[in-house]
DNA sequence: TTTATCATGTAAGTCGTTACATGATTGA
DNA sequence: TCAATCATGTAACGACTTACATGATAAA
């Protein structure tokens, strides 16, 4: 289970809560992989069943107790081994509704089909703002927590902008695609 | 439920059975939407419980029976009225382990996360070549079927275009990206 | 001779979402 | 005063995958 390594890829970070991994994973892996809190709850469960994490009961007075989990030596060995092993078949999911409505736009009006492409083109651009803004953010960040010598000097920082990178361009040419497409209807 | 509407837009053009529209989503809809047999059979009973399709047994001598679906008139305003609109919310899987690998990066050495980049290279430049492949066999039904002035003039083969163009485009963005990584961590 | 195709399905299990439950604190 | 956040989970359900089962025919 992929998850199960994201989990363990944070942990090897920091010791965390399942609800501290939530707002982790909705904050910077959001673009990449979407875990719900009730699925961090369930997997955490799991990975210290097998000994990957140990939990530990923290009390607080103000706040409800809280259950922190820390890696152990045979979740960063099995997260390692993850890691460095390109596995024989990447997961990706592919289920795209957007694409299944073009497929089937034989089956509407050439109005109805331009409206959708239309709407479509309104949300590629909203994404694309969203994404500007939380790349800002990001920079912001590490502007704070790092002296400039180290900027971009790292794996971590560069493997960041390439994230940022990838969604950037992605959305780029799906704007360039739904416009082109937008274009050839409205001729036809 | 997405899949059922992919079926009931399939079953609009033909009368099919489970088995035949398994083969039709690996054909045409693979890149699109994915779905098992199993998937497909379970939702087939589901809409004839709703009454949006009919089956009919046909007896076969040297193959097994077969069980043939046809749309119904209320199947087929189901899916117009899906089709229709455009929703508020369109589904789009994001989950992709490449990008979760390339986040924690930095817990692997550069050589590991290079490798990881041919690696995915190699992957797209196939990748590439079969959707070129798959591409250029369609063309050819499309011009055995059709005489030359129906060619592009329809919805339904520009749809088709795009659809193509799409995942073309998706795969050489990924792939002028993931290049342009692989230089700036090997100037690391 | 083995693999692929035709054709149907069941069963078990995993993965993921949504709703429910509790209850204090903090900010608008 | 209301909503949001912190913090923890359970329960139920829905979606999807994988394995199993059967059994004929045709092509490599």
């Amino acid at each position: 289970m992929i998850l199960q390594y994201a989990i363990l890829g944070f942990l090897l970070r920091s010791s965390l809560t399942g609800y501290q991994l939530g707002k982790i994973f909705s904050k910077s892996l959001n673009l990449v992989w979407v875990a719900s809190l009730s699925q961090i709850y369930r997997e955490l469960r799991a990975l210290e069943k097998h000994g990957l994490v140990i939990s530990r009961q923290e009390k607080q007075i103000d706040r409800p107790d809280k259950v922190v989990y820390t890696i152990t030596e045979a979740g960063e060995t099995a997260f390692r081994d993850w890691l460095k092993n390109y596995p024989e078949e990447l997961f990706t999911e592919k289920r795209d509704e957007f694409m299944l409505r073009v497929f089937f736009g034989s089956s509407m009006g050439k109005d109805e089909l331009i409206n959708h492409y239309k709407h479509f083109i309104e949300e590629r651009l909203e994404m694309k703002k969203a994404l500007e803004a939380a790349r800002e953010e990001t920079d912001l960040l590490v502007k704070k927590s790092k002296s400039d010598k180290d900027q971009m000097t790292n794996l971590d920082n560069l493997s960041t902008e390439f994230l940022y990178r990838r969604a950037s361009m992605s959305i780029e040419t799906t704007l360039h695609w739904a416009e082109q497409c937008l274009v050839e209807l409205e001729q036809l």
